[in-house]
This record gives structure tokens, C-alpha cells and sequence, in this order.
DNA sequence: CGCGCCTCCTGTGTGC
DNA sequence: TGCACACAGGAGGCGC
């Protein structure tokens, strides 16, 4: 389940490994991993042969790598994607979806993703910020985030807090997982109206929700492997690190009450019923 | 337009 | 032992 730790800790092993390097030819496995590309394959493989990756850049969870055609790449990891760096004479992975060789011939680039949620797709000029993704927010993380603009927006939206945790257009990079974990450490329930907040109570969570991305980021950043750029959103690294997240019927870290698991936008939430009682 | 539900997908775990 | 089904959930799309 790769949120912007995971996200992040990719982006940093891709740029590692991929930028300054010329792309020979690209192969398409599976139709459905460029099925945002609208135009089809061929022009996917075109639109990328000869032209060599200049960075790694990274908005919430999305991931672009301008080219130096002006265009970019654009990968999404959904639910289970990986991006790994491989021998070219590597088998080939069972969900291995789309592969980059380099004409230097070292290791290939290669989108793996069991359950196709993730996906690649060629932004046409798009080097600064690709239009596909301009209506992804900026992350808490970024140093051009406003915090006060956030406040506001939030304080204005007639919806539940955890809603709008999840809301890529209003905060990125935040998924099921970590919204669980800061709203557990801000002792709020998911339910809580996002309009009853105070100012002082969103910066609160505002910052709980930056402790446990950047904690986790410093987490993801252990389990990178040297040869390879590790995407398992299961990592068992971080998973010590859960205060919330899968704790059903234990008991919680901070008041040894039963942790409970309520049903929540089609998704599992945890949470303290004693530290984060239901709103009214 | 804001909000919230539905759907896409496949492997794993569980219960009968 | 095998089958059926719940579950995992990011994000686009659509209906109200």
C-alpha cells in the first residue's frame, strides 16, 4: 500500500538509478499498466525510445521523470506497483507489466503490479508539473505547503475528517494507513466533522500527520535494498512502528483500551474508542 | 459544484 | 479437500 513514504523512498532509489541514462526500448506486457496513456502503446514505446530520463520528481503519490523531449513520464503504484531496477538478464517477474532497457545495458527499469491499479503514461510537455496530475495537492512535506490555506479549506468542507485526510486534492500523499496513525495520535475520530475543527486543533493533527510520514520515510529508507528500489508497502519495518493501523482487539499504546476496526468508506479504520471517541 | 458511493483488479485468508 | 466469498484500498468517474 504505498503512501508517500513508500512513494518517496522510490523516488529517491529511481533517481538514483535511472537519471542521465538513454532509453533503448520499452516493452509493453500488459495493456491495462498504460491504459491512461489514451493514444495506445505504440505511441507509449515511441514517445520514450532514444530519449534519456533527466530526474525523479514526486507530487503526493504520483511519480513523473521529465525527458528530455519536454515530456514526462508519469507512474502511479496504486495498490501493489513496484518499480525495480533489474539485470537485464533478469527472469521475468510474474506481474511484470512494463519493461525499460537502457542503452548502456544495465539494469532495466521494470513496472511490476499484481493488481493493476498502478500505472505509467506519457505527459506531452509536461516537465514542470504534467496537467494529469496539476489537481494532486502539494504534500504536507513540501516546503511551498500552506499550512494556513489548508486550515481554511478544510474548516470549509462539510465532510468527516478522515475524508478529507484522504482527499489527494486537498492534502497528497496521505493514505488509509497513515491517516489511521495521525488521527490516532491526535486523538480524533475519523468521524469528526471537518467544519467543528479549530484552527488549533488542524494544526495539531497537521503536524501529527508530518511526524508519522517523516518517521516513516526515515522507516522506508531502511529496508531500500542496494540493487534494487524495494516497493513493498507491507515491509515489516514500519509495521513495528503502528500505533493504530491493524490493531484491532489489542490493546492501545496509549490507554490500554480495546482498539476497535470500524467499516469506513468501503475500508477498514482503526481506532481508540477511549482516545478517539465517536463524535455525537 | 460538493460530496460520497461504486468500480477497477488479483492473491490471500477464512469459514462452511 | 474444495469452493465461495470477504478483504486489501488509490483514485477516477458518476449520480444526487
Amino acid at each position: 500500500m504505498p503512501e508517500l513514504p513508500e512513494v518517496e523512498t522510490v523516488r529517491t532509489g529511481l533517481a538514483k538509478w535511472v537519471t542521465g541514462r538513454t532509453i533503448s526500448s520499452v516493452e509493453v506486457h500488459h495493456p491495462r499498466a498504460i491504459r491512461r496513456h489514451l493514444p495506445g502503446d505504440a505511441h507509449f514505446v515511441a514517445m520514450l525510445t532514444g530519449r534519456t530520463i533527466l530526474d525523479v520528481s514526486r507530487r503526493g503519490k504520483y511519480l513523473w521523470l521529465p525527458l528530455d523531449s519536454g515530456d514526462s513520464v508519469i507512474a502511479h503504484l496504486g495498490m501493489s506497483g513496484q518499480l525495480l531496477m533489474q539485470p537485464a538478464d533478469a527472469e521475468d517477474e510474474k506481474h511484470l507489466r512494463v519493461c525499460f532497457s537502457f542503452t548502456d545495458g544495465g539494469p532495466q527499469l521494470r513496472f511490476v503490479d499484481q493488481r493493476t491499479f498502478g500505472g505509467l503514461s506519457v505527459s506531452e510537455g509536461g516537465a514542470e508539473l504534467p496537467d494529469e496530475i496539476a489537481h494532486i495537492a502539494r504534500d504536507p512535506m513540501d516546503p511551498l505547503f500552506d499550512d494556513t490555506a489548508f486550515s481554511a479549506r478544510l474548516r470549509g468542507r462539510h465532510t468527516e475528517i478522515k475524508r478529507a485526510l484522504l482527499d489527494q486534492t486537498l492534502i497528497s500523499g496521505v493514505g488509509n494507513i497513515y491517516a489511521d496513525e495521525a488521527l490516532w495520535r491526535a486523538k480524533l475520530h475519523g468521524a469528526r466533522p471537518t467544519d467543528k475543527l479549530t484552527r488549533p486543533a488542524v494544526a495539531r493533527l497537521l503536524q501529527h500527520v508530518r511526524d508519522v510520514l517523516g518517521e516513516a520515510i526515515v522507516a522506508g529508507g531502511t529496508s531500500f535494498d542496494e540493487l534494487y528500489v524495494n516497493v513493498n508497502g507491507e515491509s515489516g519495518y514500519f509495521d513495528r512502528s503502528l500505533n493504530a493501523y491493524g490493531r484491532e482487539g489489542e490493546p492501545c499504546k496509549r490507554c490500554g483500551a480495546i482498539m476497535r476496526r470500524e467499516s469506513f468508506m468501503n475500508r477498514s479504520s482503526f481506532s481508540c474508542p477511549r482516545c478517539q471517541p465517536r463524535p455525537r
